[in-house]
DNA sequence: CTGATGAGTAAGCAG
DNA sequence: CTGCTTACTCATCAG
């Protein structure tokens, strides 16, 4: 089942590629596979009309080949680009994943970061006034020592 | 330079296409466009033999068709899919960006509260005692009250 | 039958 | 000339 490709042709070209005497009348397949140089060998001796019918069938041959390749070529790239596409929407799915779960965390931070300085405005702001501090939860306070804060002045108030 | 398309086959049809007396030789576009009854209509009194042709270059005409929408179909899919592969680009670009700027956000977050923690630490801790203070920047302490907060117990010393 | 598609062929372009 | 691509034709399949 190999050489099938070819086969349907072979009953149309049989019937006028008889060169006649000495040419073994070339095979689809080998002609194909011919270099140039080894076709002219096999011209030797044959009507220039032979020669041209011969030239004609080598190139509708390769044409074949090449509309093959450019189908598969096609095909290919087809997959290609929805393969792309997958992972595309692969990496999407990542990063909005990754998204999600920040802003969870940055939610949570907040609210804890806002508890501190609720707390540390309530301590700071003199020993406990009950009233205030059902109001309050948490304080922050900050040391101002070697670190570098992006905020200014570590001892503020927040609002 | 319009109905170019069927101006090549022309050529070869009208060569074989004359019903000679009373049948105008249907033009390649007119006779796709007919529908199934019409085409009975110009059928009469034709041999059988014309009949046959006719039809046949009808079914030939319309595979033309049929073939040019096949490609056009291919072309269009695979520009949407190539359309569909930008808009994934740049959601995930979109996506990328929002990310870094929440990581960052959260870092800067993350050492604010640090720092806030540092500082409220040395005020509950009594009145700075300086070698304890020189390795914690920051204590958190929570009132546990109405809030619900994400760490488990609300006075914890942090290392 | 109608419409769609794979494969082969020829025309035409590019290198 | 070689290789690729397009348009056309035919065979074949599904609906």
């Amino acid at each position: 089942m190999q050489g099938m490709t070819t086969q349907f042709k072979a009953s149309k070209a049989l019937k006028v590629k008889k060169e006649g005497e000495n040419a073994p009348a070339v095979s689809d397949d080998e002609l194909v596979a011919m270099t140039v140089r080894e076709l002219n060998q096999h011209l030797r001796g044959l009507t220039k009309d032979d020669v041209a019918k011969l030239k004609q069938r080598r190139r509708t041959l390769k044409n074949r080949g090449y509309a093959a390749s450019c189908r598969i070529k096609r095909v290919s790239q087809k997959e290609q680009l929805e393969r792309q596409k997958i992972d595309l929407q692969h990496e999407v799915n990542k990063l909005a994943r990754e998204n999600t779960s920040m802003k969870l965390e940055l939610d949570s931070l907040r609210a804890k970061y806002e508890a501190l300085q609720c707390f540390a405005r309530s301590v700071t702001r003199g020993p406990l006034s009950p009233g205030k501090v059902q109001n309050t939860s948490v304080i922050t306070i900050v040391k101002s020592a070697h670190r570098n804060n992006s905020s200014p002045n570590p001892y503020s108030t927040v609002s």
